[in-house]
DNA sequence: TATAAGTCAATATC
DNA sequence: GATATTGACTTATA
């Protein structure tokens, strides 16, 4: 035996113990090579899903073939490239999981709308039946529903839209703000509240307020199978450390305190240091309320007026 | 550092 | 019971 033989048969030998001893010594080693397979494809995939593959890549074909096996073609004229990227009615390959859409491909959702870019018309989108996948059969876990409603999006959300959309979904189905607000937006039903209300436009909002709306948006693009599924997740966490926050009361200005200050506000809605030294001294309050009083009244008079 | 925006969560209102 | 309002806190921005 010469020395590479030699080399390559120690190696087998280290590979063969390693597979014995993973998977022990009456295991099935076709089930522990298929189950490696396994893994593989799914690194495979996530490379698609999450860095995502250029149409010219070679790469991207194969997994269009794989993925494409699974999926139902169903080809009308209605449904017809409904996303106007040339997949004609089928969604591209990267998004075989559970409601990733071509439209939401991006680097990222929160950086500033390029002003070169030219935007794309996007007509009824949400009335694109979405595909019911795999993994709808399957339990979601909660990181999986977050990869999903946090996807990026390429293009502005129209807020008020996809408000709207969410609002009649829900009335259409069923359900309240709240479970809404906590199992899709991880929010507070005040907080949905509030937004819905009033969507402030995409341009004006901070990356964490276009990330609330792009789980709206992704939300509205999953099937109501898929929406149901989230909805229906339990939630492990929490809740426990809720118990033993201790209940704080929420102070309220009185009718005299609140006459006062509208007062002052309609002629003056940003009152200086001295002023707001002299109201809370007035009020036996401290500067810190009457600062977030005309703070408060600036922001949402604002966006009342909207 | 001041202000704006985002948010929570108590509680008022429907 | 569900939703709206709002005082106060946190984080981002100019």
């Amino acid at each position: 035996m010469n020395t590479a033989n030699g080399v390559k048969a120690a190696m087998d030998l280290e590979e063969e113990t390693t597979i014995k001893e993973l998977i022990g010594k009456d295991g099935d080693i076709e089930n522990a090579i298929e189950q490696a397979e396994i893994g593989l494809l799914d690194g495979f995939l996530d490379f698609f899903l999450q860095d995502g593959a250029a149409p010219e890549d070679p790469l991207f074909h194969l997994l269009d073939q794989i993925c494409t096996e699974d999926v139902v073609e169903k080809e009308n004229d209605e449904n017809k490239d409904p996303f106007g990227n040339g997949f004609y009615g089928q969604q591209p390959s990267y998004a075989v999981s559970f409601g990733h859409y071509p439209n939401q491909q991006a680097d990222s959702s929160f950086g500033p709308i390029r002003k070169t870019e030219k935007k794309k018309k996007v007509s009824k989108p949400y009335e694109i039946a979405a595909p019911v996948h795999a993994s709808v059969h399957r339990d979601v876990t909660a990181p999986e529903v977050r990869h999903i409603l946090d996807f990026p999006v390429a293009d502005a959300i129209d807020t008020k839209r996809t408000v709207g959309d969410v609002n009649n979904w829900l009335k259409l189905n069923g359900v309240n703000q709240t479970k809404f607000a906590e199992k899709v937006l991880e929010k507070t039903q005040g907080h949905f509240s509030v937004i819905s209300r009033n969507p402030a436009p995409w341009e004006e909002l901070l990356a964490p307020g276009r990330a609330v709306f792009v789980r709206m948006y992704n939300w509205m693009k999953l099937s109501d199978e898929e929406k149901m599924k989230i909805l229906n997740t339990e939630k492990v966490s929490e809740k426990k450390d809720l118990q033993e926050k201790k209940k704080k009361t929420r102070f309220t200005f009185s009718k005299e305190q609140m006459e006062v200050l509208m007062g002052i506000y309609e002629v003056n809605d940003r009152p200086g240091k001295e002023l707001i030294k002299e109201l809370a001294e007035k009020f036996s309050l401290s500067p810190n309320q009457i600062k977030d009083f005309f703070l408060n009244r600036r922001r949402r008079a604002k966006k009342s007026n909207l």
